[in-house]
DNA sequence: TAATTTTACTAAATCGGTTTACTAAATCGG
DNA sequence: CCGATTTAGTAAACCGATTTAGTAAAATTA
């Protein structure tokens, strides 16, 4: 038995097609139908178990309660847990989440947002690797419903959640000082996104703070395209170099030195430090021992669902920067 | 400006709908559109930037270049990495993700099938809680192109992609009482689906076959809704009786007892051995040490994506159901 | 009772594509 | 040079919903 569509809902009974599709959608008593009618279509529906065709009613009403989630990779907790946060929160309102993963690749974050307002997505949110690429500036352009996390460009006016990155890194990083950290190195991804860059003057400013001084030589970028390799080199040369405390700007690299150092440094477990950018389970009970800075994953959540809701059920609003402030959990 | 449709591009060329449709799809040649026409439209479409409406597409053609994608949890990582190598897998097929999280409940399950379905997805990839839902079966009724992964209801026909569950278990199991194992706890989830029966199978199995004989008070379960405050209790419990080893069938609760391990029985870690189906990247360095059953996670994307893509390109095949071996992790 | 309003419902346009069935003009073969 | 074929294109139907603009009959009002 094929699906029915309401024209044959509206032959079945011999009514029309706009009959039908007002009881449908709650307007019979608006539009004058009467209530025998109504109880009629309602009934029949009900026992052949009609299901609208939702692409269709896209087509006509121009929305898809679809939200395109687009980060560099969904298999990141972090990015992951906020994933479940948003589809749990847009569940409610009858939203669902697109995703796309861009390996922070300018060229694959083209396409999937591209690919995103041909589905004609409602709203998006976007953790982006670059802000200023050609698709987002129309969307901007075309005051698209979008909102930035986790990732900020100070030259593009739009909606961002971020976290305070400078001075909780600074926090964190001063804090591992006050334990006794005296030479403190970092490992980096590439800082393309201002996040990165500001965790990184977040780091040196408690460094020049604390009349330690930062030497550029500790300070260690590593490809995104290179991410295991490049770790382990440059975990190796700060170890060479004599380092007591490792700082990451993000939990993907840190995540991957722990595992290095209980691969390859066993020896070293206790007496190097790690002060890490966001935070995962594991930090609880790993070694080396870690600060992190734990950002505050439901909050990110909820502000994004709130300020996309918000748009939506257009009490367009100016563009909001919300700064949140992360959690700094120190380990023993 | 607004965005144009293919009715204004042939307006302003000049041109019928029709033929613009055929240049655009490649249909030119084979349509008889002169070569100077074709180059026109192409021209013109480069030059303001033409994005088909998907949603039209879909609606004339019946498909959406979507994928459905139902798991418990997508945060979870073992569900979030399958996500990631099938987003990857299929990009490139010009297919996309539409991600559902059921929380193991039955009703969600339903709705977000439903929700699917509706939304006139070309597949679905599943790791259902409850394989006999109605939504599934009149999906199956009506040979709609679906995989299930992880799950298994052996009075379902369908495609399945499977690992040894049973045997897996079994030895890991008895690797751990060659190790001196001696007094075994598990603790599980509710064992709805089969994947879970069979790996408490193998472990009765290991325990029979050692010689060790099992104790139904050794097996603990946990109920989905209380997973936390559930896995605490239970592991207490196992602790009081006095285990050495106790068995997880899967990653979720063996993380979260290996949280509550080092932040209320730090001093057992050592003592305790830890066995679990599925991997995480943690238990290579965490305390107690786990013995673990690699699940191949790049394979079950691999042929999820094959047989699905098999039956999109109506080399529509009978149900296949493989069974995949895991890889047994010792760790020192 | 005639004019007006309300009730109950419908025909047709629309969203933006694809596809079928057609036509007029140009080219070809004999 | 005439009929057949090919070339180059188009009009209109269609996918399955929503929505606008209407109509005929019944009820109300003056």
């Amino acid at each position: 038995m094929k699906k029915k569509s309401i024209k044959d809902i509206a032959q079945d009974l011999g009514l029309s097609k706009t009959t039908v599709s007002f009881v449908l959608n709650n307007k019979g008593d608006e539009k004058n139908i009467s209530s025998k009618t109504q109880k009629r279509v309602l009934d029949y529906i009900r026992e052949v178990n009609y299901q609208p065709n939702q692409i269709a009613k896209s087509l006509k009403k121009g929305n898809t309660n679809t939200i395109g989630y687009l980060v560099p990779d969904i298999s990141n907790p972090f990015f992951a847990k906020i994933g479940r946060l948003l589809e749990d929160h847009f569940w409610e309102k009858g939203y669902h989440l697109l995703i796309g993963s861009t390996d922070e690749n300018k060229d694959k974050e083209e396409q999937v947002l591209n690919m995103f307002v041909n589905r004609q997505v409602d709203a998006l949110i976007v953790a982006s690797c670059f802000i200023q690429g050609d698709s987002i500036k129309s969307l901007l352009a075309a005051n698209f419903p979008l909102v930035f996390f986790d990732r900020e460009d100070p030259d593009v006016e739009a909606n961002y959640i971020l976290v305070e990155n400078k001075i909780s890194m600074k926090n964190a990083v001063e804090k591992s000082i006050q334990n006794g950290a005296r030479k403190l190195g970092l490992i980096s991804l590439t800082p393309d996104v201002y996040s990165l860059k500001n965790r990184i003057e977040g780091y040196k400013m408690a460094l020049i703070n604390k009349d330690i001084g930062f030497d550029q030589d500790l300070i260690r970028i590593v490809d995104n395209n290179d991410l295991k390799q490049g770790t382990e080199r440059e975990l190796r040369k700060l170890i060479e170099l004599g380092v007591d405390t490792i700082v990451f700007t993000n939990n993907q690299i840190a995540v991957i030195a722990i595992w290095l150092m209980n691969t390859f440094y066993k020896d070293k477990v206790n007496s190097i430090k790690f002060v890490s950018f966001d935070n995962v389970d594991q930090f609880d009970y790993s070694l080396p021992k870690v600060i992190s800075v734990a950002q505050p994953i439901d909050k990110i959540a909820k502000y994004s669902t709130e300020i996309i809701e918000d748009i939506l059920n257009s009490k367009k609003s100016e563009n909001k920067r919300i700064e949140l402030t992360p959690k700094l959990i120190e380990r023993k």
